[in-house]
DNA sequence: ATTATCTATAGATCTATAGATAATGC
DNA sequence: ATTATCTATAGATCTATAGATAATGC
């Protein structure tokens, strides 16, 4: 077989109009990039099939060759930032010799921060409750289950009643989406500035 | 004069297509009140002049006799979210005799999230950040600024580095604006609750 | 022959204006 | 006469499909 090159040399199929150099990555991808830094600056709604496709380096009508229309493209998103804090969140809880939950939280933060177009932003896009992106809840729902049994196996946790504790784990959830706020007023500061006092923060809240 | 009954009573110009019970506002108003729900609930941009007409009780172009878009729509309510916070944050401020920061976080987090559309949710839309809305950022600004002087006057707070001190600023600021996510979320919980929960965390963040 | 793209466009919006109409006020 | 509404619509989108075209592959 051999992959021709990957990326590189010439390609099958009409050229592009607008030649740009190669971003090395494959089309789905550019148009996923485009996407994330159009939905996170100017929301969902207010970006246009065309918007995407034109900063992906290609025709409004090429990308439905790729993506069947705009929600896929969030939906992919949204599915993308959640898979890694979770799968560490599983890790965790797998591990009985298991550190604090601090490390979760600077984790979560540093995931939702890291990356170079504030992804964690898309959370707040009203249009994300719709039932289309159950996939997406369900995920986000055990990540917080984790932080909630986290939360309870700690010695404040255990002395919680329940109701209470509920109310605890949705606060350090909501500081950290929070945070996607703050970071949104000033992007410059570094995320890992960030996720270090986001997570003392978190556990000062969770009373340890 | 005598303004005659105030919404009882027969009205000047022709009569709406589609009667309904006499809300008691005034058109303007009811305006305002069919775009917080739906600003909230679909987001700016997914909703159109022709919605927020009809919910309120007229046609599409009646109105723009009454203003003159839809940005107009969302610069009123923003501003109507933030200056009842403020002047509290003023008031606490100019009385020497302050008691504590709590009282402004609770305020804040109940004006915020008592209303009946979550209208904290407004602060989300990425169109918010357009220099369009500056009024309402300069507003914003300043009920932060009251914050940072609070935590400041404390005794935690005057231990701390300046860039320390604007950081644990930004984390309670943060922590308020994450409860209106937790609030999207699960609006069931009474606003009373949420507002002590988050106020005695908000403590806990601040160190005190 | 297969493929990735392009151009063109139908159909469905959506906003904002122009001008008509149906009330009250005097 | 004044006013608040209405109906109608021009002009500007935006999405998604149909069909043409320009590469490589064999």
């Amino acid at each position: 077989m051999g992959t021709p090159g990957e990326g590189r040399g010439r390609r099958v199929g009409r050229p592009r109009a607008a030649q740009r150099p190669d971003s090395g990555l494959q089309p789905r991808d550019e148009l996923l990039a485009a996407a994330a830094e159009l939905f996170t600056t100017r929301g969902y709604a207010a970006t246009t099939t065309r918007a995407v496709a034109e900063r992906a380096g290609m025709r409004q009508a090429s990308m439905y060759h790729y993506v069947s229309g705009k929600e896929e493209l969030l939906a992919a998103l949204l599915e993308s930032t959640v898979t890694p804090s979770l799968a560490y969140a599983r890790r965790l809880l797998a591990d009985d010799a298991t550190p604090p939950e601090k490390r979760l939280c600077r984790q979560d933060v540093e995931l939702l921060c890291g990356g170079p177009h504030n992804l964690g932003g898309l959370y707040l896009l009203p249009e994300v409750r719709a039932e289309r992106f159950a996939g997406f809840h369900a995920v986000r729902d055990e990540l917080k289950d984790a932080y909630g049994q986290l939360l309870a196996a700690t010695a404040a946790g255990s002395a919680l009643a329940k109701s209470e504790l509920g109310l605890r784990t949705d606060l350090v959830f909501g500081l950290i989406e929070g945070v996607i706020l703050v970071r949104r007023s000033d992007p410059e500061r570094p995320a890992r500035a960030f996720a270090e006092a986001t997570a003392d923060a978190a556990l000062r809240i969770a009373g340890i």
